[in-house]
Formats: C-alpha cells, sequence, structure tokens
DNA sequence: CTGTTAGCGCGTTCAC
DNA sequence: GTGAACGCGCTAACAG
C-alpha cells in the first residue's frame, strides 16, 4: 500500500540506489537524473520510511529522553531547551517520565536502548551504581542534564549548587541578617538537596554566624511544604528574619505563610528562593531567586549530546553552568 | 557486536522463531525450551533491537505528539496525562513542539510518520483544512486533544468551552454585578479564545445587560497581558466590578492589577481565571477558575488513541469532557 | 511444539 | 554516474 524505494526508482525510470542517492543528497548524480527522481517522488508522494533507513544506517535520529516529570516546571522548561536543539541537529525526542524512581529509570533506559536511540539524556536526582552500570554497558552516549554523578564518570550539564546556596546565603547575611532560616530539598538529592544546604551552612560558619539547627526544615520542593514549614518557623522564640528556600515553589510558599500571619516580606522577614521559574514574576512581591538556567542546561546538554553522537572531539565533560541572583522585591535594597 | 537473535538461538540450540516466541510470549514453546531461551538471553545480555522489530511487525509501539509548547504550564500537564496512559499500554511517545505554527505543524506531522509511529496526538488550536488534509491522507490514526476541528472529521477530546464561559460568567452574574469584563484569548483560537468569549456574551445578553465592547479585552494567555488590560479596564470612567480571565495566568495578572491599584480582591473587584492549573493555588487570594482538567483530557485522549491504533471499536469519536468550577477566594461566597 | 523461508524498506559496497 | 546484490535484525506464515 505504502510507496516504497522501489516504486520511486521503478516510475523514474532508474534504480533504488539512484533513488536512495537522491533522497539522501548524495552529490553523485546526474542533475537531469536528478530531476526525474524528485519528480517520481513528487508525483507518488513518496515518504522515506525511517524504521528501515533506521535498520540500514544503524542510526535512528533519535534520542531518549528520561526525565522525573514533565509537568513540573522546572524540568518542563528544561525539556524545551532540550527539545529545541535536537530539533536543530535534526533529532527528535522519546520522552518518558520517571518520577525519579530508580527501577523504574532502570527500565526506560533498557527500553531506549531497545529502540536504538543514538543518544540518551538522564534527568534525575541521585545516581547510583546501577544507574553508572545500565548506561556505560552500551556505546549509546549519554549525558546528564541537572544533575552529576559522583565521580563525573558521565558527561553532565549543570550549575554549581553548593556555590548558589553559598551565594544565596551571603546576599542574606550582607544584609545583616543573623537569623537565617533555610527549606531545604530532599537531602537524598545530592545537588538540589544536599548540596545547596551545604552551600548554606558554609555561609553561615565562614560568616561566623554557625548553623542552627532550629532554622533548618526539609522540605520536598513543592509549595504547600514551603508554606508548612515556614509556619513552623513563626512560631518559634525567635523566628527568623529571612528565608532561603531550596526551590521557588517553596518560597512563594514561605511568602504566603510570612503574609498570612499578618508580616510582611521583605520589611519584616525577607525571602529568596531557587530557580528562577516563571512562577517568580507572577506573585506579590516578586521573588528574588537565584537563577538556575533551565532552559539552557536543556540546550546545552543536548547539544554536548550531539557532539558524542557525532563522535566529535569534547573538550570538557563536565559542563557548569554560571548562576547569579536575580533581585526582586521579596528581598530589600543590599545596604550599603 | 551487539548479540542478535542468532546468538540467542545458537547458545541455547534452537531456531531463531523460537527464540522469537519466547521473546514475544508465545504460548506454543515447551516449557524447557523456553527455559534454556531465557537462560541463553540472560547468559548473552540479549536486547531485541526494536527498530529491526518494528520493520518486520509494521508497528512501533511509538506515538508521535505534536504540542505547541510542553514549557507551558497548561500542555505540560496535559503531556503528563498522555504519557501515563501511553506508558500504561506499553507505547512511547515522541514529543515535538509545534508553537502552533502551521507550517511547522505540517512538517512535523510529516516526520513523524516517516518514523512510522502507530498513532498520533494532536495539540494546537485552528485545525485547517492543511491539516486535515495531512492527517486524514494517512492510515495512521489521529485523535486531537483540547482541540477540535469544525466539522468534528476527527476525533478529539474536549470541554465544552462556550459553556465553560457561559458559566464563569453566569457566576458572576449570580453575584449581583453588571459591569463584568472578560479578557479573551486569541480570537484566532477557535475554542479558548473565541468560544469561550461567546459562552460570556450570550450569559450576558441571556441576563439582558448585554455586551459592553469598553469591557473586552484581547489578551493572548500570559501573565503580562492580564495585566496590562486589566490596568486599561481601570481607567474606565466606569470600571468593571468583575473580571473573567480566559486563562488562568491572565486572571493573576489581573488580580496584581488590582491589587497595584489599591484595591481589593475580592472586596472591590471579583476575578474568575479558566483551567485551573496548579498556579491558582498559589497566589493571594487563591484565584477561583473553570476546571479544565487537562491531564484527564491528555489521559482520555490517549485511551482513545489506543483504540484506534488496536482497531477497537469506538462509539464516540468526539468526547467531551466535564467541567466545573472550583470557588476559591478571588470571588466572594455566593449571593442567597 | 519447532524449524525453514521469505520478506519488511532501505543503505551500501562493488562492479560496470 | 548508475545498477545489482547483499544484509540490517526480526516477524510471520508455512511445513512438519
Amino acid at each position: 500500500m505504502p510507496v516504497t524505494i522501489y516504486d520511486v526508482a521503478r516510475e523514474a525510470g532508474v534504480s533504488m540506489a539512484t533513488v536512495s542517492r537522491v533522497v539522501n543528497g548524495n552529490p553523485n548524480v546526474k542533475p537531469l537524473t536528478r530531476k526525474k527522481v524528485l519528480a517520481a517522488i513528487e508525483r507518488l508522494g513518496y515518504r522515506p520510511n525511517a524504521v528501515a533507513r533506521g535498520l540500514a544506517s544503524k542510526k535512528t535520529t533519535t534520542v531518549g529522553v528520561i526525565i522525573p516529570d514533565i509537568s513540573s516546571l522546572f524540568f518542563s522548561e528544561l525539556a524545551r531547551g532540550i527539545e529545541d536543539i535536537a530539533t536543530m541537529y535534526k533529532y527528535n525526542i522519546i520522552l518518558c517520565n520517571s518520577d525519579q524512581r530508580m527501577e523504574k529509570e532502570l527500565q526506560l533506559i533498557n527500553t531506549l536502548l531497545e529502540k536504538q536511540v543514538d543518544g540518551l539524556l538522564f534527568m534525575g536526582a541521585e545516581i547510583k551504581e546501577d544507574h553508572l552500570q545500565a548506561l556505560t554497558s552500551t556505546s549509546v552516549p549519554t549525558v546528564l542534564a541537572a544533575t552529576r554523578d559522583a565521580d563525573n564518570a558521565l558527561p553532565s550539564v549543570t550549575i554549581d549548587h553548593f556555590q548558589a546556596g553559598y551565594d544565596a546565603t551571603q546576599a542574606l547575611i550582607d544584609r545583616g541578617h543573623k537569623r537565617i532560616a533555610m527549606i531545604t530539598g530532599p537531602q537524598s538529592d545530592p545537588l538540589s538537596g544536599l548540596m545547596r544546604f551545604e552551600g548554606y551552612k558554609k555561609a553561615l560558619i565562614d560568616a561566623g554566624i554557625g548553623l542552627n539547627e532550629e532554622l533548618v526544615a526539609n522540605g520536598n520542593f513543592f509549595y504547600e511544604s514551603g508554606l508548612t514549614k515556614t509556619k513552623e518557623f513563626l512560631k518559634l522564640a525567635e523566628p527568623p528574619t529571612a528565608v532561603f528556600a531550596a526551590n521557588d515553589e517553596m518560597a512563594i510558599g514561605a511568602i504566603h505563610a510570612i503574609q498570612d500571619s499578618g508580616l510582611n516580606v521583605p520589611a519584616d522577614i525577607e525571602v529568596i528562593g531557587h530557580d528562577n521559574i516563571r512562577l517568580v514574576e507572577m506573585v506579590r512581591p516578586r521573588l528574588t531567586s537565584v537563577v538556575q538556567p533551565m532552559y539552557d542546561i536543556g540546550a546545552v546538554a543536548m547539544r554536548l549530546l550531539t557532539k558524542y553522537m557525532n563522535n566529535e572531539n569534547v573538550e570538557e565533560h563536565v559542563v557548569l553552568l554560571p548562576h547569579r541572583i536575580e533581585y526582586r522585591e521579596s528581598t530589600r535594597p543590599e545596604q550599603a
């Protein structure tokens, strides 16, 4: 039923090899022949079968993308960066949600390899031994986006989360705060969870303030947890005068908890978030946040992957993208 | 290099057909033989080549998804619904962003058909003749999600946008409002843009209030436009006492415009949004909104597509999912 | 229950 | 420049 390369060959009065050459842009075809072939293709509405091509050429121009949750404000932005660059290099994306469940992640890696993807882009929190094994047991190149394995065995694109946590905290210290609370992410998450917290801790210690356990709460990256944890902070005998949340959703929850208790942000308590998702512009006061360039991370990761897929030379396997703080109204102008 | 079905056959001392049967769960295999084959598979680390399988079987267990923008809060939720159900039925998703540009949409349809997807899920605004032609020129089943073509030529899953607009407006009328403004979506969007507005108009007419042009502004579904358009409303000699925005982002922009001018929501002006994205819970006051079940639309659309792909009988090609209004603090409790 | 045999649609030598 | 022939790895009859 569907028209194949043979049909085109017959219609054009040439061999299928010639049709293949035309379709693939091989220059060794007489212009006149090329023209005849193209006409035949047009006439028959020929559409090359990418599966057959993939089998013959061992390339599918498809990359697998494993992402925790595409409906997340954070990851969907990343995915967009990935897809844009993929499109630019003529790749398509098979998108899979893992929900960060290891069993599912491993199974997805396997499924994607079965589908003969040319490359793999992996997002998630912790990279365990099992991941490494699954990912390195194949010759399919893999890049980690917004994650890193402890030994840098795999190429990755991230920001320096420790420094980001440090900088956010330092910004608050610079504003004269001594009681700076932090709502962390899950400590099982080595970068967004642990490293940001470590940065916070180090900044406090460097400033001679030191860590105060009662000002640290473990959140789960969701709005609700920012709200709840902050309410608890406010019940303290001496509540914090500033809050650093490990992501923006929780920071917004913090703002609302503060406002609900009748206090003002930033006059009474300053708040700073992390990631700079689009949401930060859509609250009052608008949220000061550490910019993690999600789109760029996705884009750079995908670009890096194309290099591996083309066997190009790569100088730096571990890419650290710059971060910075975007100041808005949830913090006061810096003290002189 | 990679181990094939032949290698497994040799290792297990059977024919490749038998290996194929074992891999595909064909029951016509003696238990002992099956065991030997599975052992060989395990020993060799055999991983079936889905591309070869696809070529031979003419099924790829992959569906193409064309979406305007995966980074949108609205569409990413839809995508999650799609992917979850796809996974449930053992399909993978090739995800493509169209940005609603027709040229790109048509090109994507073509690319996905080249990749021999078993089905197509299309999201976008307007379905033109060219779309219909591209989509119906193939035997690959297609389902529209959160969109519909004018003639219902294609299967689709949506809500009743006209009724949704009507209901939202009616809710405001029931609260005693006479000056109800609307920030619409682009009128080129037949459902979210036009139909919601038509519902609004009809409700006003039915109530004997009638349409007041100065209370209608065309937005673009972004926060910023909700903010801007509402500021203009507030400059009117007689500003509106209620605002209905065609989506939540714009509604939140409206709330902020109102608050920035020193007025209170809902005391001075009531606001109602549309879609009920996760954001509505993350603003103060929390936003009353028409619930459009994005996740369900995606899930139902994908489920519908699986039926077509399996040649199952489908009773209803045009699915309308129910909508309702979720009341929160941006509207006042209903008048008795 | 199992093996043999054709293709699936195309890329790719290798001759002409 | 162009064509013939082989093979990519697997499924699907068809025998037996």
